[in-house]
DNA sequence: CTGACTGCAAACGTTTTGCACGGTA
DNA sequence: TACCGTGCAAAACGTTTGCAGTCAG
């Protein structure tokens, strides 16, 4: 918590209430879209308006402290910017988590196939969780 | 050409003039975004409106003829659906190219690891392309 | 000939902007 | 105290819808 304050002052960006909460509830849920997240404040601050919702994502996307999570045919989420890992997405159940994995290996070789210098790798993976498996077979 | 016609009817989708040089301006590109393709269109069919340019992005998105491509920071680009493939961005010249992969160890990987039934990988490169590497070294 | 597609205009939803006030540093 | 951030309202932008006429199959 502390620590994001002081993340914040890196970027030159004021810890006001609404934007600790913000950050918070980021957290809490992994990724969040806006309207999720808008809601989520107006639980806390019943004034916020969503133009302070959009403002702060941006500010803190532009500058890196929050990474835009973008995938076919879901709405754009935000995440806390954090070391590289992948996405999970589950098509039942909609779930979106984390999940690190060796892509260097590869990376690697696109590099040397294509002559790109690659600086930055994103993979997402589709497919069905554990919970909606059993579920499933259930059926 | 003639090719399209008969995937479309696949479709259940009509072969319009509109519709088949919308295809043919997304294989000539790659990828291409709504008003990059709506301007091309323009050029052929001076009155065509921009609904319509939605109206059959959707559907022939929807039946899976094309694939949303959504990269952080880009608009939403179109491509003709084909074999698994990763996408490579310049974050100079902003040029997005396909290359083959070799994904399957780090998905095999992923699965084990989450106990995900993993059906689809995506993979983005985001890096330097060889031109615009010659170009900086000029500097 | 019939249903699907087109173009147009209006509606709708999302995101941004300008401004006056208030709060953080 | 000086700015940055907030809330509000309006504007701007992107996308969808309804409809009447047209065209592909």
């Amino acid at each position: 918590m502390q620590n994001y304050k002081t993340r914040l002052k890196e970027y030159r960006l004021k810890a006001t209430p609404q934007r600790m909460y913000m950050i918070e509830e980021i957290e809490k849920r992994g990724h969040i879209d806006i309207d999720t997240l808008y809601e989520s404040l107006k639980n806390i601050f019943p004034y916020i308006s969503l133009a302070t919702v959009y403002k702060n994502i941006n500010s803190m996307t532009e500058n890196g402290f929050l990474t835009e999570v973008k995938i076919p045919k879901l709405k754009t989420r935000y995440e806390l910017s954090k070391e590289d890992h992948a996405h999970l997405l589950c098509r039942e159940c909609g779930k979106l988590t984390d999940i690190s994995v060796e892509s260097e290996p590869m990376t690697k070789n696109a590099q040397l196939k294509s002559g790109y210098k690659i600086e930055k790798t994103l993979v997402t993976f589709e497919g069905i969780c554990p919970a909606c498996q059993k579920k499933d077979k259930g059926k």
